[in-house]
DNA sequence: TTCGGAACCCTTTTT
DNA sequence: GGGTTCCGAA
């Protein structure tokens, strides 16, 4: 392949960043400018014209899904030599170097990782050995500033060091909890998410022979999402990309909206003055949205100072007003959202609703499915998070890190074997005493008299099946097989039945079903599934369960989630003061212009037409607020906005909207009094007589799902499996009413229990 | 040990 | 308002 073809498609800024190979380099991307085409042809050119070997290149991003796309498109630009490539998260690369070397640092290589449940867990017991009060400190407390530390690459001691003189004394309480957590962690063979990142720059650290030889090894570090790189992350990207300085970074200052984790802002505005002999590119024309979009964009984020400057232009087509809809309430914004996906020639699979909170999605969903418009929620309700799901997990991990005390803990009694709490609590004290982990205290159980009677036999046995277990998995057995062994050998699914009702025990089996399918799949995928790599994978890799329905839905996310996608038409909702920007936000600069950032995401989601919306009045956590529109919608210039009746048609100006006006609501600034400015008693409110209506304006269902033909009781017997066009599988669970007003009571795989009338429901028999 | 109701929380959550 | 978590009664 020679240069042409390598940049061939690209424009000229575009290629001037795949081309500069050597050095540093900082690619500004501005959203929708071709930033991951640029990487994926940067690494084909360093490979197939620069005779770099594929293995001396390290290509970090921050979620799976972006690694896997870029890992794909490269192989379908040079071939199968992408696979063997480190182009990863940060995270599964630090994993991956800390298997191979984490015993230096007294981790085994079969180390578990914890998720926010385990930390949680672990996090209890330190509280309760050094007796804090759960009121002063709550473990999410604890959490955050752990986690915090870690991300700031601040270990236990030096934040005992940083907290010695801080005034608060609380803090010294809160770094012995730090210290013992950390044990905590390294008795259990145990790393959480921060510790990938921190024991890897601390195993390079300590090791400088081994931090020489990945030097040695990677002479090309690209990082994808720069701006959202913690202190940890930087401070390894930079030891990394010493001496040779190879390190090509991409991202966009606009978009960093993970501050809140840890992220600064800071190591992107920086780049040049860590790199003074970097060169700097800057993608800037964009070639997903219209004019309209993009230019109302720009003017929203320029109002930021905190930034590289940079503007965004585009070749497209001024294309569609941006429609702004002043809503009475939030069921009147939620009625008119739908309305207009209803009504549209669009399918529903062209429509996203972008939201700040997660308690907002519940009215669009309710519309939604009312005019049974499929729709899909991104995020929320987490499959891995299911009690049963869970403990299947913690028996795996228990097989695989003997070590691992807080999933053994977790299965102890579950299913229940007579195992209490005091039982528990001996076993516990007798391991503290003795300092032996869970597992060896269980080993001596059979010459120890540490519990009594049924619970001793129980936990024997226990421990000879998890012996059994570990033994198999050694001989190589599949973790889909050993997941079998697991659960009939403790009789998983009878201990289901028995306590839970019926419909429930069905919904937890069908999870566990689930649980095994999937990873059966993933066994399908790998050359050597095994044990240790499948728990990596379910650790590392959320893949929330990939939507196999090839339905066209809507889909509904938060606008953190949005960062990276992109829709036809959008729907960007709650455009309101104390909301977005959010009331926390008022007296923190960077907190707002964080919040800026993330409407500047939100908005240059829509490759053709964005709508925004506000609602006066709106009840959130059980509190009714009385809202102004967002100052972020003051900032859009008029003509670029169209202001929409319920019905979609243009209304009126809106005074509020006005150029005196803004200048009064804003001149002072507001921190959420409960006076009423000027601007709202002047704003038109968007509510017609009657607008509760919203069967008025009955439009034909468009679902692309067939109903069922005959639709009567009998054809939905009680335990048949059914399809819903909106919830998708489920099973009927029961029937009640009879003649016209049948109802059936029916458990959804993924969406829980519902009444539907049988009348009204999009249902399918599945057989 | 399991349940049910009180108490509690409440922005965003790439890994 | 709603969802989870926690504690006390049976």
């Amino acid at each position: 392949m020679n240069v042409d073809d390598l940049t061939s498609g690209l424009n000229p800024v575009q290629r001037e960043a795949v081309l500069a190979s050597s050095g540093p380099l900082l690619i500004l991307a501005g959203a929708g400018s071709g930033k991951t085409r640029v990487i994926v042809h940067k690494i084909a050119y360093l490979i197939a014209a620069q005779g770099v070997a594929p293995q001396q290149i390290i290509a970090l991003t921050f979620t799976n899904k972006a690694a896997q796309e870029m890992r794909e498109r490269v192989r379908e630009m040079i071939g199968p030599v992408a696979q063997s490539m480190w182009i990863s998260t940060f995270h599964s690369s630090c994993a991956r170097i800390l298997r191979s070397h984490g015993e230096l640092l007294g981790f085994s290589s079969k180390f578990s990782i914890y998720s926010d449940k385990e930390q949680t867990a672990l996090l209890k017991e330190v509280s309760r050995k050094l007796k804090l009060l759960p009121t002063m400190f709550p473990t999410k407390y604890l959490s955050s500033v752990i986690e915090d530390a870690k991300n700031r690459g601040v270990g236990p001691d030096e934040y005992a060091v940083e907290v010695h003189h801080a005034p608060n004394p609380k803090l010294r309480l809160v770094a012995n909890a730090y210290k013992l957590y950390q044990q905590g962690l390294q008795e259990n063979n145990a790393l959480d998410f921060g510790d990938l990142i921190f024991q890897t720059v601390a195993l390079f650290n300590k090791f400088p022979d081994l931090l020489e030889s990945y030097r040695d090894r990677f002479n090309y570090i690209l990082v994808d999402e720069y701006q959202d790189t913690n202190e940890i992350q930087y401070r390894l990207i930079g030891m990394l990309a010493e001496p040779k300085r190879n390190l090509c970074v991409v991202g966009d200052d606009d978009q960093s909206i993970y501050s809140w984790r840890g992220a600064q802002i800071k190591n992107i505005l920086d780049f040049e003055s860590d790199y003074p002999e970097a060169k700097v590119v800057r993608l800037e024309e964009n070639y997903r949205s219209t004019a309209t979009i993009l230019n109302a964009a720009n003017r929203v984020i320029a109002a930021n100072k905190q930034r590289k400057g940079k503007d965004l232009w585009t070749n497209n087509h001024a294309g569609e007003l941006i429609s702004l809809y002043l809503a009475a309430n939030e069921a009147d914004e939620g009625s008119y959202v739908v309305k207009r996906i209803s009504t549209s020639v669009r399918e529903p699979g062209d429509f996203a609703i972008f939201y700040r909170t997660n308690a907002q999605s519940r009215i669009f969903e309710e519309g939604l499915s009312r005019k049974a418009i499929p729709y899909t929620i991104v995020g929320g309700t987490k499959f891995y998070d299911r009690a049963e799901v869970r403990d299947l997990l913690a028996y795996l991990k228990v097989v695989n890190n003997e070590r691992d005390g807080i999933s053994l803990l977790r299965i102890l009694n579950v299913p229940a074997r007579g195992v209490g709490k005091t039982s528990i609590e001996h076993l516990q004290a007798y391991a503290d005493a003795n300092g032996l982990t869970l597992w060896e205290t269980l080993e001596r159980l059979p010459t120890e008299p540490l519990v009594r009677g049924g619970a001793r036999t129980a936990l024997c046995g226990l421990a000879d099946m998890i012996r059994q277990w570990r033994r198999n998995d050694q001989e190589g057995h599949k973790p889909s097989v050993i997941c079998a062994d697991i659960l009939a050998g403790v009789g998983f699914a009878d201990w289901l039945l028995k306590n839970n009702d019926p419909i429930q025990a069905q919904t937890r089996q069908e999870n566990i079903a689930e649980l095994l399918n999937a990873i059966e799949l993933w066994e399908d995928e790998q050359e050597a599934p095994t044990l240790a790599a499948y728990l990596e994978n379910v650790a590392l890799i959320n893949d929330d369960h990939v939507d196999n329905a090839t339905q066209s839905r809507v889909t509904l996310m938060t606008i953190h989630r949005a960062k990276g996608l992109e829709f036809d038409e959008v729907f960007l909702v709650g455009l309101e003061e104390g909301l977005f920007p959010g009331k926390r936000s008022y007296e923190k600069p960077d907190l707002l212009e964080e919040e800026r950032r993330l409407c500047y995401v939100g908005m240059t989601r829509a490759r053709k037409k964005l709508h925004m919306s506000a609602c006066r009045i709106r009840r959130l956590y059980g509190q009714t607020m009385d809202n102004r529109p967002s100052r972020f919608l003051m900032e859009i210039p008029l003509e670029l906005l169209k202001r929409e009746d319920s019905n979609g048609r243009e209304a009126q100006s809106v005074p509020g909207l006005e150029n005196g006006a803004r200048k009064r609501a804003y001149s002072v600034p507001q921190t959420g009094s409960k006076r009423q400015p000027r601007y709202l008693q002047n704003a038109t409110v968007a509510v017609s007589a009657g607008k509760r209506g919203a069967g008025v304006n009955r439009n034909p269902v468009k679902s692309p799902v067939q109903l069922s033909g005959d639709k009567d009781a009998a054809s939905f017997p009680q335990g048949c499996r059914v399809e819903h066009s909106v919830f998708g599988p489920g099973v009927v669970a029961g029937v009640k009413g009879s003649g016209e007003n049948v109802k059936l009571d029916i458990v959804f795989r993924d969406r829980g229990r519902k009444l539907l009338a049988l009348k009204i429901a999009s249902l399918k028999r599945l057989n």
